[in-house]
Order: C-alpha cells, then structure tokens, then sequence
DNA sequence: CTAAGGTCTGACACCACTGTCAGGGTCAAG
DNA sequence: CTTGACCCTGACAGTGGTGTCAGACCTTAG
C-alpha cells in the first residue's frame, strides 16, 4: 500500500509517516522506484503509535515498547531499563488519566450549567 | 506568597509560573519591589492550569476557560465561539481518555505478563 | 554593613511534533 | 508521448513548553 492510502485510512498525514520512519518506528519496504510499500501489519502497527503518541508517550519511548507487543518479535525480551521505563510511564499514565477525567468533568459540568441557564 | 514558595507548594517550576503570567494566566499582585505577590486563589488556579495542561489543553484554551470558573468573576459570560470550542474539546478529552485508557491497559497488561513469566 | 539567597527581566536554546515548499522522479490513463 | 496525480528527499519554519544563564536588584540574618 502507498503512503497516501495508508495516510487516508489511517488519519495520520504523510508527513508524519515519514517522520516515523525517520525516527526508527517503521521500516516499510521499498519498490524499485523508492516508493514505499506498506503491509497491513504496519498498518496496524501505525494506528497503535497513533494512540500511544495520542496518550503522551514520547516517539521514542513507543520505538523502545514496539517490539514488544507486534506480531514479529515473539522472542523480544526487554531489557530491565525499558521495563522499568514502561512502569514509571504507566503510573504517568494513571496520574494523566486521572487529571483527564477530571478536567471532563469540570468542562463537562460547566457546559451544562451554561446550558440550563440558557435553555428554558 | 512569593514566587519560589508557591513553585514549591504547586510543583510548578518558576520559570513555569512566569511564563502562566506572560500567556494572560495569571496576573498575581507586585510588591513595591516588583517582586510577584500571589494569593491563595491564585495558587489554586496555578492548580487548576496544571490539570487542564495535564489533560492536553492549549494554554491559550485554559486562558479563555479560565474566567467561566474563578469565583472572581461571577458574572462572567462565554461567548458562543468559545461555548464551540468547549464543547469540541470535551469531545477531544472524550477521545483522548479512551486512548489513554487503552494504551494503560494494553502496557500494564504487557508488564503483568512479562512478570509472571519471569516469576514463577 | 555584608553575605547569601531570593527575585527581576530578557535572551538563548532545546525538544517533540508538524506543516510546507522546492526540485526532481514514477506511474497510469488517454 | 504527454499529462496529472503521486512519490522521493532535504530543508526551513513554526508552535508550545521548558531549562538555563547573565546581570541587576531586594531582603534578611549575622
């Protein structure tokens, strides 16, 4: 699949897709033109680096987390440092979420009173 | 209260503070030697900016939603314009803690794994 | 009074991410 | 073969946040 599909389907611009690749996220392969081929599997593997990045995780620490989660690495074996990394990030995570749900229902509860007094 | 003692009751760093103030964030009082004053409302809203910006708003947003929620301004009234923008971004949270909670659950269970197959 | 530590402004620099533009190659349809 | 849509690389720019440094002023304990 050429990058602008997988641009289109994805929601994710070209320009970003090249950025990935640049950054050691994807390693698409290449026709005799130089054009990019990209197969499904790096499909999904871009959709995942979308609701990481989307989450707050660095490019960088994703490039680290990758191998252990797609298909192509069964025997991927983290080292103790990325497995710390990973912990600390998910309690980031937990304190993000937290901050998230909180900062939505603030919003959210603001709305509706904005609503209510306007409404009848 | 002076700038380094709220830094450290709010975990903001100073320079952070400062530049809450350059944005249109905060306007804490002077003393007559210029050095900045603030008040226990403004360390909760130093709070309150920390938690938005946690959640992934702008700066600018927390400027202009800032206002509905301080008790300083009881009379405020949102424009329509950002009534839009308020309502687009509960939608961007709404979305942004999906992601947040399934990149969690897809980490942690990731590291529950690994766990259990290095302890017996 | 002096020294130490806090604060002021302004500037420079970096990071991660993203857009855009230029100059040139590829490919499929007419 | 030509045209239009797509792709390539490389570079420059900008945004939002953040650290840091310099040079100068303020405050307070000794």
């Amino acid at each position: 699949m050429q990058i602008g599909t997988l641009s289109r389907r994805t929601g994710v611009s070209v320009r970003m897709l090249r950025y990935y690749e640049a950054e050691g996220l994807l390693a698409p392969s290449r026709r005799a033109s130089g054009y990019r081929d990209y197969s499904a599997a790096e499909e999904e593997t871009v959709r995942r680096i979308r609701m990481l990045n989307e989450a707050g995780l660095t490019l960088d620490l994703i490039r680290r987390f990758l191998p252990c989660v797609t298909s192509d690495r069964p025997d991927f074996t983290p080292s103790p440092d990325l497995l710390a990394a990973l912990e600390a990030e998910v309690t980031r995570l937990d304190a993000r979420i937290e901050a998230l749900r909180q900062s939505r229902r603030e919003m959210g509860r603001y709305l509706e009173d904005v609503a209510a007094a306007a409404g009848p």
